[in-house]
DNA sequence: CTTGTGACTTGCAATTTACAAGTCATAGGT
DNA sequence: ACCTATGACTTGTAAATTGCAAGTCACAAG
């Protein structure tokens, strides 16, 4: 993806374009939390929807969010990891938690862990 | 909107649910550069259409981010203007500008003015 | 052989988005 | 009076996306 494909040079446009829409940013947050699989995603309880999911996933590989990792041979199977870049979008993460605390009461608190993630490598 | 009204709990899946599509975060990114009205919107780079414009600014209000304030009688006219809750988003738009310029070359700096925004009142 | 598992894919209805034109309430000018 | 212009939407419609449910495939196990 170069320049000439965005629709602005804008870097909120920019990041939009990846993650602006409501799962992409959902699965970015079950990667932090250490899920790696398909079936582990699908079970959220926001009960996304399985070909969304494919979508989702096959877009964020594109875009260098996350890489195929095969974790068994026969039948051929894959897990996703998040890389650095990824794992960049952290701090989008951490501000949408502190925003949605701040403004709907009863939303959770997430823990440390999550908050505090580095990623590994 | 009530706790029973989200898909989960979870802050992230809250937040998206109001600002999760790709242009409720370009307006807030405008309504933090200043801009007012719905001809300004419009003019905008990314070029919403009206009737995106509409939905998202009524969507926007309703969700309290945003108060539309008279500015005109003949014919009554409103401009939108940021509410303390939208202004909270803020550091969200901070973080996708960060992470932005460092893995797309090319998009634009913000402005200091625009990162280190404070809202008025 | 049958059944089960996990990772998708497919079919289709409903919803949303993008494009373009239209409408409305004015104001201004002739 | 008429016409034109302005700004803020609204409407019609084709295209795209989402959500629901079922299906398919490559295995493994019994």
């Amino acid at each position: 993806m170069t320049m000439g494909e965005h629709r602005s040079g804008c870097p909120i446009a920019t990041t939009l374009e990846i993650v602006g829409d409501k799962w992409t940013l959902v699965i970015l947050r079950d990667l932090v939390n250490g899920k790696r699989r398909y079936s582990e995603f699908l079970s959220s309880p926001e009960r996304i929807t399985t070909n969304i999911l494919a979508d989702r996933l096959g877009k964020m590989e594109q875009a260098g969010l996350v890489e195929r990792r095969l974790y068994q041979t026969r039948p051929r199977r894959f897990d996703y990891v998040l890389t650095r870049k990824g794992a960049g979008l952290h701090p989008l993460l951490v501000a949408m938690c502190e925003w949605a605390n701040t403004h709907y009461p009863g939303t959770w608190v997430a823990p440390e862990s999550f908050m505090d993630f580095k990623p590994a490598g």
